[in-house]
DNA sequence: GGGTGTCAATATAGTTTCTATACGTACTTT
DNA sequence: AAAGTACGTATAGAAACTATATTGACACCC
């Protein structure tokens, strides 16, 4: 019996596999891209094409014209479940530069751009040295540049979590100098040295803890067709959702979804949610402000 | 010679690289590790570790009381380039659900979440289709909720390429209705059929092709302390930078950035960046929402 | 309309990789 | 001291893969 569930090994599985998503999202493979993809020789992507065609005789076929091999009419998965977000979501991945195309299994992609957005990439080398001090519950001394201060300055820090506000992300740490637990942008982070004990315990961000339902409904002056069609976009049950959101985040959430201000000010065209429980969300809010120093 | 450039086969490249990944981003891993990813058999695993050990001594040793290898003090990856981006881009993807955090090579992370956005899927079928329309330059019929009508509609449309406004995918698409190019929201396809000749050429989507060069600045009102800040958050050079945008994609760009509207008049603790072409960028809004229908 | 190039299928022999199994070691825990 | 765990090594045999060569179908191009 091998270690594999379903028999096949690993390599095989991936290359049945890739056949597969080819098939599915581009319609059409080529011998030449197993080759190419995976460095097997011409026999070997060859037989595993026949052995597709054996496990899954209705959903490939060749087209000798073509001389390339097409998904069937009624194709049907039967290695992968076809995933459009994350399919798109390589897409955006490719277009940020994050993940080089070749290193996906898309190829024969139409045209696609997702908005750009310059930023600082992080250093690994410091993000690497931020994970490990985590991981050991230890605390840093970091060189970072704030916006409030004109030049960076050292101080301690002990770091437990890592956040993003959907572009960019921060760890969230407890700083000795201040005696609370802040938000660390990781591109502002110019070096790092030392190791000492933690400064406090994950457990006592509180904030970063503590959740609140935040419960978005469609803006009111919209009209009832278009309510529901909001209520779709946002995937609504009825005509709200509940978005749990932890505190430490809940300052980017609003923004982002421009719920910081009077949003149903806002023309419903530009802004089509509004809050639910905006009394509760304006509490959560301050409380997530008012953090008191941790005595010494 | 073996196909594949590095003399190495393909699955034996995968798991070297995977216990260097390990290694740089959690410090450590397990033979259990490698035969629970890879499924291949214990001898296998340390077989792959002692190859490693081989080509790369200085990373890696093993430590017998904690029963795990350890990256080395001076640990130099040598099958990986890291990258912090990278590693974050897979935090977000897992934290958005959009990645099974079982299908990366992390496991163990520090606590993290990216901001949460409740956002309906994007059907598989739908997406499928629309690639496939699109590689065959063709046209289809579509189902589509838009917000203006109450009631969904269908309509014949000719889609050329995807775009994103960094949440949320459209396509680019020339309508035939209302013969003009639009973006169409993915989530809001409700159902396609049909298929039939092109209404136009992707050529023709002049406000697709065109870029503008969009400069962004530091807000005035910072000092120069911050501005330098803001400057490195952005990767600009000097105080200032050039980001190309699609016509069709500017209007997200400059909603995303709060800069649609005055963003000096916004304090600039908030609106960190304002417009440093502003007459050019207004110009160029106005030449994307002037569309003239085609002639017949 | 016949030469030429391309891509796929198949076959064979030899090599590499991997599994299954078994046994031994070092260290920790109870 | 005994049990448990994770790693290492060795062996035989199975599976996967390569290199090479031959064949066939089709498109393209003077």
């Amino acid at each position: 019996m091998k270690a594999d569930d379903s028999g096949i090994r690993w390599g095989v599985e991936q290359r049945l596999e890739f056949i597969e998503f080819r098939l599915f999202w581009e319609g059409a493979l080529n011998r030449a891209d197993i080759t190419r993809y995976f460095g097997v020789s011409v026999p070997q992507a060859s037989n595993d094409l026949s052995r597709y065609q054996e496990l899954a005789p209705n959903n490939i076929e060749y087209d000798r014209s073509d001389k390339r091999y097409l998904a069937s009419k009624r194709f049907k998965p039967i290695f992968l479940k076809p995933d459009a977000d994350r399919y798109l979501n390589q897409l955006r991945s490719i277009s940020d530069g994050v993940l080089p195309a070749q290193q996906t299994w898309l190829s024969n992609t139409p045209e696609f751009e997702s908005m750009p957005l310059p930023r600082r990439r992080v250093d690994p080398a410091i993000l690497r040295a931020l994970l490990a001090t985590i991981r050991e519950k230890r605390s840093i001394q970091i060189h970072y540049q704030s916006l409030t201060r004109a030049d960076a300055m050292w101080r301690w820090i002990t770091p437990h979590a890592l956040g993003s506000d959907g572009f960019r992300w921060h760890v969230r740490a407890f700083c000795h100098e201040e005696r609370i637990f802040k938000d660390f942008l990781l591109p502002r982070f110019l070096d790092l040295k030392g190791d000492a004990e933690p400064g406090a315990p994950a457990e006592a961000d509180h904030i970063w803890a503590e959740h609140i339902d935040v419960v978005l409904i469609p803006h009111p002056d919209l009209t009832k067709g278009q309510r529901r069609v909001v209520a779709l976009d946002f995937g609504m049950t009825g005509e709200s959702i509940k978005v749990p959101v932890r505190l430490a985040l809940l300052y980017y959430f609003l923004k982002r979804l421009n719920l910081d201000g009077d949003a149903e000010r806002r023309p419903s065209k530009e802004q089509h949610i509004v809050l639910g429980n905006k009394a509760d969300v304006r509490a959560a809010m301050k409380r997530s402000q008012e953090q008191t120093p941790l005595a010494a």
